[in-house]
Order: C-alpha cells, then structure tokens, then sequence
DNA sequence: GCCTTGACGTCGTAAAACCGCCAGCAGGAG
DNA sequence: CTCCTGCTGGCGGTTTTACGACGTCAAGGC
C-alpha cells in the first residue's frame, strides 16, 4: 500500500468519494454504497484529486464525455478484464452482460460478469452502469437502480444536445497496474 | 495425458499397482487404497514397469534402500515440494509432519503438510510412510497403519543389518514435470 | 400473439469445511 | 514429583459449497 488520499464532493447524484492511490484513481464510491472504502485512508488533500472532481464536474454539467485518468482498480485478473472492457463502451449507448462476456472472449460467462460488475471500485470514470439485461432491464446497480436511470438517461439527454454544440473529450483513461 | 500404462503385482504388503506415464512413474498403489487411480489406464505392458517392479522386489528382498527413477506425479505446487522434500528423508529414519513444514520453509503449515502427504500418489518409493506425529505416533497412512508400521519395521531392521553386508543403492529418484 | 414466471445451465468468487498437526494445559495414576 | 491421556485452540493448503447486477427455453394467463 502506497499513500492514499481520498477527498468527497457533491454531484447531481449525491456525495462521490474519490479514493487516490498515489497517482492514480482506485475508487470512487457513491454514497451508501455498501462498497467496502480501501482501509488506511489518509484525509490529505492532493493536486490529482482536483482534477478528478474538476472533470466530474464536467461530466455532470455535459461538457466531458470521455474521462482521461490514470486508474489503478484492484481485482482479480478476471475483474479487471471487465472492466477495462466496459471502459470501452461509448458514452450514452448500452450494452449487455453476455455481450460484455463475449466480448472478453467468455461466452456463457455473463453472470460472472455480472459479478465482476458489481465489485467495480471506480464507479461513474469505469462506465458499469452502462450495462444492462438481455430483456432491457438494468437489473442492478451498486449506488442503487434510480442512480443508474439518472446516468443513462442523463447521457441519452446530452448526447441528444451535442447535434447543437461541441463537446469536450480529455481521452481515454489509462488503466496501469 | 500421454499414453499410460499399468501393472499389477505382489509384494509382502499385497498387491502393488504401477502406473506410468511415457517415461515416468506416476502412480504406486497399494491395496485398498481409496485413491483414485488415473483414468484412461490402457493394459499394455511396457519394460519401464519391469525396472519398477525389479527395484521394489529389491527393495522388498532388502538389497536396494534407494530408488533410482524418473517420477512425475501430478499435484499442485505445494504439494510437489513436500513430495520432493519426503525423497531426501534417508532409508530407515524418520521425520515428523512440523519438522517437514519447517524444511520447506513454511513453518506452522505441519497440517497442510499432513494432507499433501495424504495425496501422495507414488508410495514407497516416495516415502511417505517416514513421516510420524511429534509425538512418535503414526496417525495415518493412505494404505493402513499396519503397512506403514511394517515398513518402518522392515526398514529399520534391513538398517541394523546393514553392518553385516553390502547394499545396493541405485541413486536418487530424478523427479521431472 | 405477448408478457410474465420459473426452471435449469453457466462461471468466477468468497466463505466455509476439512484434515495423516502441534503446543499448551488440566487431571489422574504411579 | 513425573508420565501419560485427553482436550482445546490455532494453524494452513485444498476442496467443496453457496452465491449472484445473466440468459435461454418452456409453460401459463391475458
């Protein structure tokens, strides 16, 4: 365990908690969330953080579709497969848990995924609520299903909105670790 | 898996079963024993098992303390250190579960070290059976107490008479995979 | 037809169960 | 006193079991 810095801010959807591991991004937690925060967290602030909130911020207002962080999630080798897939998934558009599981090369593993899905520790930056059931449904969401609605429906509004004007795209996120 | 052979044959403690694998010895068992031998067993004799079957006749007879042959059990890591460890524990002495645990360098896994012993595919001539409790007792053997008590009884006797005359010893075990 | 239900099959994880142990005690027999 | 017996708690790798943020198929109800 390298330092750790962790700060809370508000957004549309309640308090966010970002959780920095040197670096880089290693979680970031709605609130009531049953998600276990990374224990032997420092309360200092951090220049990275900033730019963390300062491009949530962005997301939330409609500025910023595309995140440019370094992350750094813990998990299984399977886990971060998944979740570097659903890193690959464009703003405001879906997909679904077996696709997810085909996509990494596991067919029939889309309950699995379901699982990895839920452990993802970086939520909002790490686009898990982006996936939804085979039927349509959005099946579950760690921050709760109305956040979920929240997200899609507020992307849905704004890709609907960037036909008017530009948006601002930082890039991909880079996943090291 | 490789072809397979297998034989069958007597010795003073009942019927003995080889198997090997190409080259290799990969199973000895004794009668009874609730391990499951490896499937897809074909009958066909094969002139390794000769050599196996001729050094546990010596071995039996009292003329060989040392196996020499190729061995390739399947386990996982863990188990196939405490199997190389039992081959360096000298003909006719003994060592305990802890002392085992300590020689590989985990120290307090003495249990653990209980069960990979438990799973050895290949008796006698890995020798399990010179391993006891701390406190002298035997408490276990895939074949029964009773052979393992004889072994070390036959062992310990050859051993005294060794000062008598000569012994033959073909050389280490070579463990390959 | 169309939607809702429920029964499997599926797969990676986490937690619990399993023991071929061992050290530390508490009693009882000599 | 010493020696032995039997229990207790902690140990650690492996195996087994239980658990879902799924998906498909078949069977009813409308």
């Amino acid at each position: 365990m390298t330092d750790r810095s962790h700060t809370t801010f508000d957004s549309p959807i309640g308090p966010l908690t970002a959780v920095a591991d040197g670096e880089a991004l290693c979680g970031l937690y709605l609130d009531g969330e049953h998600h276990r925060v990374p224990d032997a967290v420092l309360g200092r602030e951090d220049r990275f953080l900033g730019e963390v909130q300062a491009q949530l911020d962005a997301y939330f207002d409609g500025t910023l579709t595309d995140f440019g962080l370094p992350l750094a999630p813990a998990g299984t080798p399977f886990q971060r497969q998944v979740w570097a897939a659903l890193c690959d998934i464009a703003y405001g558009s879906t997909t679904t848990y077996g696709e997810l599981a085909a996509a990494i090369g596991r067919p029939g593993a889309a309950r699995a995924v379901g699982l990895a899905n839920g452990r993802n520790p970086i939520a909002i930056v790490v686009p898990c609520h982006r996936v939804i059931g085979a039927g349509g449904r959005l099946t579950g969401y760690a921050g709760g299903l109305e956040r979920k609605r929240w997200l899609l429906d507020h992307e849905r509004a704004q890709r609907a909105l960037a036909l008017l004007g530009s948006r601002r795209s930082v890039g991909c996120n880079s996943v090291t670790q």
